[in-house]
DNA sequence: CAAATACCTAAACCTAACTTTAGGTTAAGC
DNA sequence: GCTTAACCTAAAGTTAGGTTTAGGTATTTG
């Protein structure tokens, strides 16, 4: 008796996730898609545990580490039991880098949101003279 | 009698905001540092408003805004009061982008907050077996 | 006055993360 | 059996955002 295993083509996977076919290819040859096979054709073939990693790779993208990075979290977990250590530290500190990252956007978004009120003010009044000076007791 | 303007070195200014020099330079060599000036030996003198300039590069880069269309920005404040709206209209269009890469980036904290508790309990358990199991009720 | 410090320019160089190009294979539909 | 679509590889090219290099000036300090 066979099992039968579901496998998505490349194109599949790029349709899901939004990524160039070349971008999957290079993040492939960059090794950071583990147990990823071809078919006898040479054509490859996704797993479910493929997607995975390829959803794991969005993630650590997002968070802003760098493919040698992700890479690197990659062959560990072919390493199996022997690094979970160091995978729980990286993700312990990218934690803290994304808590940080938040902070800094918030500050960010804070200011945008004062230059919109003082934009939209300027607008208004057709010129920025009055809210300029009005405004920069709130923000000198 | 003459008003005494305070000045900046560049490399006070880079100290300021933990960039380079080089940085500094770059950035003022493509336009975002409206207005900043050079004494008689052809050296940089920051004045209030270049800082503030720098202050909000920083803040636009933070955003995610490409060089290009941070210059094209300082262009407009050259400009005056005839680029009010193309000025408003560009920080409540970053507004909405910085909203959505805060949400993308509580997604990813969340993804993250998820592996930290796999990873604590697997370096516990002193493998993945059975926290893999466990905790793929709640993350399929 | 010598030497260290702080600045200057122009131009070349660098890295990450892709993308493009060129040429080739395989499988499905008509 | 021919064409079209979907895949393949290797290698070169691209872009952003700087950094480095090389050579020079101006000012302060021992």
């Amino acid at each position: 008796m066979q099992e039968m295993i579901t496998t998505y083509s490349i194109g599949e996977v790029a349709e899901k996730f939004g990524l160039s076919l070349p971008t999957i290819r290079y993040y492939d040859k960059e090794g950071l898609i583990p147990n990823l096979n071809k078919n006898e054709a040479g054509v490859r073939r996704f797993t479910d545990e493929n997607v995975g990693s390829l959803q794991m790779i969005e993630c650590l993208k997002n968070a802003g580490m760098p493919i040698r990075d992700i890479k690197q979290f990659m062959q560990w977990t072919l390493e199996g039991d022997a690094s979970l250590d160091k995978r729980y530290q990286m993700f312990q500190e990218l934690r803290v880098s994304v808590l940080k990252q938040m902070e800094a956007m918030q500050n960010t978004l804070n200011t945008i949101d004062f230059k919109c009120k003082y934009y939209g003010k300027a607008t208004e009044d057709g010129t920025e003279k009055y809210v300029k000076e009005e405004m920069h007791l709130e923000r000198p």
